[in-house]
DNA sequence: GGTCCACAGGAAGCCTTGGAGT
DNA sequence: ACTCCAAGGCTTCCTGTGGACC
């Protein structure tokens, strides 16, 4: 017994036909994304990648989307960025000039869309930004992130000169915005009558992010018996939270989410707050269990970092005091 | 005012991978 | 087949931090 008819609409990915709520960005970058580099920024869950991606699907010039959380390096987008343009696998192992040389062949009139730029900044500095920002056919550059408010803060004032991006700002949705979007998903996905009202009143009140939202309706949905109810969707939180995490830590690697069990294991026993030190140590613990390998602290703090980026986990910095030079951690319940 | 805390995070170097030249 | 080169992943080493405590 399920109530979905077509789970699609309730899938994070799912790109509908009409977008709610977000006229005025759906408009600005409509108008902007072929012709000047933009920034997007705004909270996680808030429609940028979503948006972005529709703009350019309508776009008359060629594109090309790189995911910096997967690659994060100047030389990793190089590659990705030939690969699309040059619809052919690109192989590491050339110098980075040549990829330049061969993106300059042919990137004329070339929207690229750079997501999760953060990452590749938090990684590797802004040499990209730099190269692509002052090509002699540049392209226009499309840079969207989620903790990097205000990019000239973050890029070398000689690249940010040539870049010069106009920022496009992505505000939390609001309880009424959330509630509107899961209410014309669950119709388009689910059996009609199937889902009550203060179940998805509850999730709208409850989260400001889509994915979340979405997330965590989509699960109810599969586990209801004939009707989601506010009880059902209590009842699930926990697990729906799970389950977007888990889509978070997907991309990342094994010793990523060993980190990341290593937190919730201490969080679970007792203080929801924690020392980075002992984080470490049971990282090293369980992975040692695992299969054996496990990564120094100094590659394991920087892996944290990428987490706190993330949003899943919430850093406060210590520099001095009794706790000496440090970060206290908590596990961020996502909301 | 000297020492300690408990790491953060930069710099340098090692190892592995993969293309290019001979 | 061999050597050379460059890039990323990772480790090792090291310096810096600033309030608490003596």
């Amino acid at each position: 017994m399920t109530v979905i008819e077509d789970v699609t609409p309730l899938k994070q990915s799912h790109l509908p036909e009409k977008i709610i709520d977000r006229e005025q960005e759906q408009q600005l970058l409509h108008k902007n994304l072929e012709v000047r580099n933009l920034h997007v920024h705004g909270p996680r869950g808030t429609g940028k990648t979503h948006l972005v991606k529709k703009a350019i699907g309508e776009a008359e010039t060629r594109t090309c989307y790189i995911n910096c959380l997967k690659h994060d390096t100047q030389y990793k987008a190089l590659q990705q960025i030939l690969s699309q343009l040059s619809q052919a696998e690109v192989k590491s192992g050339y110098h980075t000039s040549e990829l330049q040389r061969r993106i300059e062949k042919q990137a004329l009139d070339t929207t690229i869309v750079l997501d999760e730029l953060d990452f590749l900044l938090l990684n590797d500095g802004d040499d990209l930004i730099y190269y692509l920002s002052r090509l002699e056919n540049t392209p226009t550059i499309t840079a969207i992130t989620s903790n990097t408010e205000d990019l000239s803060e973050e890029l070398e004032p000689r690249t940010y000169s040539s870049f010069q991006p106009r920022q496009i700002q992505f505000e939390p949705y609001t309880g009424e915005q959330i509630y509107e979007i899961l209410a014309d998903r669950a119709w388009k996905s689910l059996e009609s009558r199937s889902v009550h009202r203060n179940a998805v009143t509850y999730i709208a009140s409850t989260t400001q992010n889509i994915e979340i939202a979405l997330t965590w309706l989509r699960t109810a949905a599969q586990k209801a018996e004939d009707t989601v109810t506010e009880d059902l969707v209590q009842e699930i939180k926990e697990e729906a939270f799970e389950l977007y995490t888990e889509t978070k830590l997907q991309h990342l690697s094994q010793h990523h989410r060993t980190l990341y069990q290593a937190l919730k294991e201490l969080s679970k026993e007792g203080d929801h707050v924690v020392q980075a030190g002992d984080i470490y140590q049971r990282y090293r613990k369980n992975a040692s269990r695992q299969d054996g390998e496990t990564l120094s602290d100094r590659r394991i703090s920087d892996f944290l970092k990428q987490l706190e980026h993330l949003n899943l986990i919430e850093a406060k910095y210590h520099y001095g005091g009794r706790k000496g030079k440090t970060r206290e951690i908590q596990l961020n319940k996502p909301t």
